[in-house]
DNA sequence: CATAATTAAATTGTGTACAATATAACAGCA
DNA sequence: TGCTGTTATATTGTACACAATTTAATTATG
């Protein structure tokens, strides 16, 4: 096989261990929170653009129902948000930030800093990665 | 909260994302072959290096008993490879490909190239992902 | 040699992921 | 209004992923 063809498995293969490797670095840090990395991801975006509806979180995250439902009614179970159904358009389930799931922003606020410190890279080094990374989702996305 | 804190979530989730972008990239190419990724990463594995036992396999792929096993057995059933106990040591299973695993790697040969096109990216592009993906693999594993 | 410690897989339990399907609600229109 | 198509979420089924525990086999040690 070509080396330019072997090139696909050795890109993929990182990006696939990365991946799990990333989520293994923030899981330590979120069990104080007692919050899974997707969990995580949900809290961020409610905490950033505050009450949304199941399909805008979705949309955000890459991430349908299937895989939505199921971890919103665990947040729900923890105390952390409330599903509602709208009364506008009772196909749509607002979730909505509870008293306790807003104050845990001001708690998970360290957790950029030590998953900065757990990942041990430069500044320049993640600058440069992303930018790797946003050009190739741009590209697939296409 | 600084532009330097921030970059840990501008980069880990899309670092989530893009495993997730690559996985479906495969799949649609991979189901033709009735896999799924994971199971081809086990394949090619055992196409490069022949027999292998469990904990091999799982240590080239960062992947434990717990998934390897139920995964295994998935491709035992599909008599891709076979699974048998060692007889010099009754602990280790040994992964060992059938004819037919073994055959699939001619039409395996295609998928690279088919994922190269898909991915719709330049050679350059790949290796900088992958220079950039290498150098944070290696500084985590620290 | 007997027992303790270690090792390799398997099992169990929880939590994503996602395709396919189902259900209910809404919107457009004849 | 009644029907049709669409939309939003939920459900079901399959397949990872990994922590924690279990089981069986091997090795080390007194």
């Amino acid at each position: 096989m070509s080396e330019n063809l072997k090139l696909s498995n050795q890109v993929c293969f990182p990006i696939y261990s990365l991946a799990k490797e990333v989520v293994s670095l923030y899981r330590p840090i979120l069990q104080r929170l007692d919050l899974t990395y997707p969990q995580y991801l949900v809290m961020l975006v409610l905490w950033e653009e505050g009450t949304q509806n199941v399909s805008e979180i979705g949309t955000k995250l890459n991430l349908d129902s299937g895989t939505l439902t199921p971890l919103l009614k665990r947040l729900a179970q923890k105390n952390l948000i409330e599903r509602n159904r709208s009364t506008d358009d009772e196909r749509i389930v607002e979730i909505k930030l509870t008293a306790s799931g807003q104050a845990m922003k001001a708690t998970a606020a360290e957790v950029p800093e030590q998953i900065l410190n757990s990942l041990n890279v430069s500044i320049e080094q993640l600058e440069a990665l992303k930018a790797g990374i946003d050009n190739i989702l741009n590209q697939i996305k296409k």
